[in-house]
DNA sequence: AGCTCATGGCGAG
DNA sequence: TCGCCCTGAGCTG
């Protein structure tokens, strides 16, 4: 279940470990066959993270276009471990080392053009260096719509998702429900800067841990709780559990069809 | 064995 | 705004 952290760790993984030469293809579950097969035995030139989009780059072939949704997962395991419905498996060189991708929002071959369309229509990603934040701002700050909502429009904000919404809100003492045209430069900048920091920690670790030493439970004198996603956050899911910083109740509510997760107190407009 | 939920996003209404 | 798709995990019986 990933955010964009998750893909850009994918794609890390897979040119470390798949491009050493030729890659079997194949597609076990049956929906894929027939594009797998104008991938195998060709090398892998590189794999490409865009904020959830995932690209796979096949030396003189298509481009393997993977977006994992809600459900998705591209996993490294041993080859004599197979099981489950792979859409797309993918074997390295060596043999050694499995790549077996499951439920999928999408795994398609791109036509001419649909790569530069879809990098076209994404938004900045605060894990790429050539993210530009200012082409961002400039649409934040004229529109009436919430930061909450803003936050996880993909044109916008590429890569991230529920969690890092939450987080990174309750980190900067924002209310979800602020309006884009009424966030400071000040706040926007803080926002764009501290989510370069957490999702590149995300990247790093594979978990997204999002609350600071001197907040962490055992600083506070409370008991420490690590949430089902597998990383120490401030509010996401803690819905009724007092907040870190203040105790008030974490607040729970539907926004947009998504859990949305914050504290009344620390998180004023 | 069966239900529910999930870190997404699409299309219909 | 809703229903729906994809699959696995964690409950409940």
């Amino acid at each position: 279940m990933p955010e964009g952290h998750v893909i850009h760790r994918l794609a890390r993984r897979l040119n470390a470990d798949f491009r050493a030469g030729p890659l079997e293809a194949t597609s076990p579950q049956g929906r894929f066959s027939g594009s797998a097969a104008l991938i195998d035995a060709h090398p892998l030139a590189f794999a490409e993270a865009l904020g959830k989009h995932l690209f796979l780059h096949i030396a003189d072939g298509p481009t393997v276009y993977i977006h994992l949704g809600l459900i998705g997962s591209l996993r490294f395991e041993p080859v004599d471990d197979v099981w489950g419905q792979i859409r797309l498996r993918l074997v390295n060189d060596e043999q050694t080392l499995a790549a077996n991708l499951r439920g999928p929002q999408a795994c398609r071959l791109l036509e001419p053009g649909e790569y530069e369309a879809i990098v076209g229509k994404s938004g900045a990603d605060p894990l790429r260096a050539d993210a530009d934040p200012s082409i961002v701002w400039q649409k934040v700050t004229k529109t009436k719509r919430s930061i909450g909502a803003l936050l996880m429009d993909q044109a916008l904000f590429a890569g991230v998702g529920n969690i890092y919404r939450a987080e990174t809100l309750f980190r900067l003492g924002i209310s979800p429900f602020t309006l884009g045209r009424e966030l400071s430069a000040e706040q926007f900048d803080a926002i764009w800067a501290d989510l370069v920091d957490i999702m590149h920690i995300g990247v790093d670790t594979g978990r997204i841990d999002t609350v600071r030493e001197e907040h962490m439970p055992e600083a506070m004198g409370r008991d420490a709780r690590v949430d089902d996603h597998g990383g120490e956050v401030y509010v996401y899911r803690r819905a009724g559990m007092p907040c870190y910083l203040c105790g008030t109740e974490v607040v729970h509510q539907v926004m947009q069809g998504r859990n949305l997760f914050f504290c009344p107190r620390c998180q004023q407009v």
